[in-house]
DNA sequence: ACACGGATACTA
DNA sequence: AGTATCCGTGTC
């Protein structure tokens, strides 16, 4: 893989990158900018899923969460609809020690800005606009305003055609606290954000 | 605080 | 077919 490579003109994260563990994949996803099709931002929250021994894990309950990861490369999109609302983008990270998948949950917004308002606010009910801080700032939002849906399921996302992550031009400082709207397995440290980011959807816990 | 809403995986 | 659950969001 390409990692401590800091040529200018960077280029995406190759599929390396993603078949380590869900953890260091999550960590060092914070502060890489997400690149959707000249749609994209900074990421900076995450929450890793592990796909054994974590009752959080679609693997925990769902045949399909299983084969997904029997069927695909690590790096492959796993979007699914929540609450009959919002569909979630995560990414499936395959080949280190534990398999799992990196729940996207935030990003600092920084190109296609347009498109991303358009897309948030069509469907909308209220009239008014997001803030930039509301554009990106929940794994649902986020989704939206990138035009991530169900046909981005099993997508490649190391294949380029648009969508990719480029790494962080310098160091990123990271914190970590417990995860989100889960019930189950809700101690573990797994969401990771960007120290001090305004693009969250939640702040962690004072705390760290 | 609560409604919204659909895919998935159970029970029969 | 019917029910329970679910990694949210916006409005009530």
């Amino acid at each position: 893989m390409k990692r401590g490579a800091p040529e200018p003109g960077a280029s995406f994260l190759a599929r390396g990158f993603f078949e380590r563990d869900p953890l260091t994949c999550a960590r060092e996803l914070i502060g890489c900018e997400l690149v959707w099709n000249g749609a994209g931002g900074r990421v900076v929250e995450v929450e890793a899923y592990a796909a054994k021994g974590d009752e959080a894990s679609h693997t925990f309950v769902r045949p399909t969460a299983r084969k997904f990861i029997a069927e695909h490369e690590a790096g492959a999109a796993y979007v699914y609809m929540n609450y009959g609302v919002h569909w979630l983008l995560n990414v499936l990270v395959k080949g280190g020690a534990v398999n799992g998948f990196v729940l996207f949950r935030a990003l600092e917004p920084t190109r296609g800005l347009r498109e991303m308002e358009r897309r948030r606010l069509e469907g909308a009910r209220s009239a008014l606009g997001y803030s930039l801080h509301g554009l990106c700032s929940g794994p649902g939002k986020m989704a939206q305003a990138l035009g991530v849906d169900g046909r981005d399921h099993g997508r490649d996302l190391c294949a380029g055609g648009g969508i990719g992550f480029l790494p962080p031009a310098s160091p990123v400082a990271v914190e970590r606290d417990i995860r989100i709207g889960i019930s189950k397995a809700a101690h573990l440290k797994w969401r990771f954000l960007a120290k001090g980011s305004e693009f969250v959807s939640v702040r962690p816990r004072k705390k760290t």
